[in-house]
DNA sequence: TATTGTTATACTCTATAACTATA
DNA sequence: TATAGTTATAGAGTATAACAATA
């Protein structure tokens, strides 16, 4: 559906206390396909499956891996700035790098600067781990492209460029 | 990052203990960059974010709207059906429907087919509240078309059209 | 035995508010 | 007074397991 909100007839009208229709390959969803937000959605959801799935193994899910990254890639980093630019609560990255620490994969250390707060590293097992993490994740992002194709995930990457 | 995991070097290297970094706009995310998922999760939570203000005044969530659509689209389904081609599970639909039963917009009736089951329908008041909901939804495709361009939503569409 | 709807539990994630120690 | 990190709580959403009624 884009502009117009046509009211599509329902493709099959049963009475009240008839059976219900149980083939979930039969069931349309009409206005629903149209919806970028739905497609989104369904998207997002088997690639983190996928992600999870790949990355079982390490027991790294989605949202540890981008903020070691993010770490890696900006060391000294505080947890504000981790945290705004992955757009989570400061709240939840308390929880996150608090798990990522006790696996001795990122330290907390106090800064000099400002004693409010923390610049994070990662450690040098946290190095060596992420390191491995990316290659799985390198394996993920393959499954993506068997998934929809090559050509299409970098459009894909190319209209969504805005939200990294 | 596609298929090579090449260690990109961090851009600025923070002795431990100085000054963390706090301007977000300068932080980089490297290998995030290049990763579908994060690029389509980022996305998502806009798009959410925008569904959920745009139908802020009928109080109806992505996940309501989706219920609403297939059962109005499909008069009759059984709640399993339901549930398997939304992908949610039918113990959280089940409160999904009480809440939408308690507003009168969805009823569910005992099938004489099958006596476990039950047969959902819109209600009449149901059936125009979903007409008022469908005219929202596609005001909120038009904020989606102007966040990211008519032809790179439409793109995007064809792209994931195999999820929905 | 298997399935539908239901209830219950646990865990993740999001959204807030409040507290502390600094600034 | 404002900010960084922390703690706590409440609400969605997800994942399971178990149960009663029915097939």
């Amino acid at each position: 559906m884009t502009a117009s909100a046509t009211q599509t007839a329902p493709r099959k009208r049963a009475g009240n206390g008839a059976a219900p229709r149980e083939v979930a390959d039969d069931v349309g969803l009409d206005a629903l396909v149209g919806h970028a937000g739905y497609a989104v959605r369904r998207f997002q959801i088997w690639i983190f499956q996928d992600f999870i799935k790949t990355l079982g193994e390490v027991d790294i899910r989605p949202t540890q891996y981008s903020v070691l990254t993010v770490i890696g890639a900006n060391p000294g980093l505080s947890q504000m700035a981790v945290a705004k630019r992955l757009g989570i609560e400061r709240a939840r990255l308390v929880h996150l790098l608090d798990s990522l620490e006790q696996r001795k994969l990122v330290k907390r250390v106090k800064s000099k600067a400002d004693r409010r707060s923390h610049a994070l590293h990662l450690t040098a097992p946290g190095e060596t781990a992420l390191a491995k993490f990316k290659l799985l994740a390198a394996e993920h992002e393959r499954h993506v492209e068997a998934k929809i194709g090559k050509e299409n995930r970098a459009q894909l990457l190319r209209i969504l460029a805005d939200f990294t």
